[in-house]
DNA sequence: ATTGATATGAAAATCATTCCCATCTAGCTT
DNA sequence: AAGCTAGATGGGAATGATTTTCATATCAAT
């Protein structure tokens, strides 16, 4: 339980771990960290024009990337292809139940699946085994909505 | 190298799961049923028209979405975006561990993701839970090959 | 054979993402 | 503090998979 906002590393702090420190990236970071769910590049990147701040969409596609690459941000695939960001607070590795309704996402206690992944990725005898989990459905308040029309 | 593969349905019986028998959806039907592992649309397409059966892009494109909806076919996303199509031979539902350098695909024992899936499903009060699971790694001879250099 | 709903496919359109490259700048070094 | 340079930026062009358009062809029922 517990801290409903875990403190969360100033931007400044997280950006050391994908290189040099800009002031874009900082910027990219802040907003990315101010997101509750999973946001798009190109989302994220008209909100930071809307908001006066603009950065180059090549900048927060690179930024993000790294992030994710550097273990900070969750990334899932939408069903058009788009990829979506979730910046993460801890170095834990986790999954998520999203609503594909309203983009509400939870994340699921995945041991199991981590600890099956595991074996698979030692009996197998592959190298370097990466797995991508995503559950999806329709929360309670969108079923409930696409019930009544 | 012929190897024996569970050979199930003709392409005609199964073509009428999506709708209209015609000689093109035959045509990526058997071509789709013909490989292995998994395949991109375009690659399908490609060898169709080498094999002097040309069948347009969009239909190649519109026929493998289609099988993949009425749930004949696995489908799974490769880094750069790209769907890649494997034909499912029953209603089986399956999941693979693929390899990022060839493409060789193995079927793995996903029971416990099943029943956590299930699991996570029934507690969370989502509506028509779906899950994505795939794991990729590099097959023993690919990393073999890539120690090499 | 007639007919109307479906399917086809070449070309154009979409659209997320990446590449190019001239121009900055953070973070040293002197 | 001024200079230096590998690393960073960003506007625009390029990429590349997938989709849309729409005129034409084809299935399958009558
Ligand atoms: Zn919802
Ligand atoms: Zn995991
Ligand atoms: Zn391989
Ligand atoms: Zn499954």
């Amino acid at each position: 339980m517990a801290r409903n906002r875990p403190r969360t590393a100033a931007p400044s702090q997280e950006v050391a771990l994908i290189g040099r420190l800009t002031q874009q990236r900082a910027i990219v970071l802040e907003a990315l960290m101010a997101v509750e769910g999973f946001v798009g590049a190109q989302a994220l990147h008209n909100r930071l024009t809307g908001d006066g701040t603009p950065v180059g969409l090549t900048t927060v596609y690179r930024t993000l990337t790294a992030f994710a690459e550097a273990g900070r941000a969750d990334v899932v695939r939408e069903s058009n292809g788009e990829r979506l960001f979730r910046y993460r607070p801890g170095p834990d590795h986790r999954h998520y139940l999203i609503c594909t309704g309203c983009g509400l996402s939870l994340p699921v206690d995945s041991e199991p699946v981590e600890t099956w992944a595991e074996k698979i990725a030692r009996t197998s005898g592959f190298a370097n085994v990466r797995h991508t989990v995503e559950l999806a459905g329709l929360c309670p308040d969108c079923n409930q909505r696409a019930r009544g029309r």
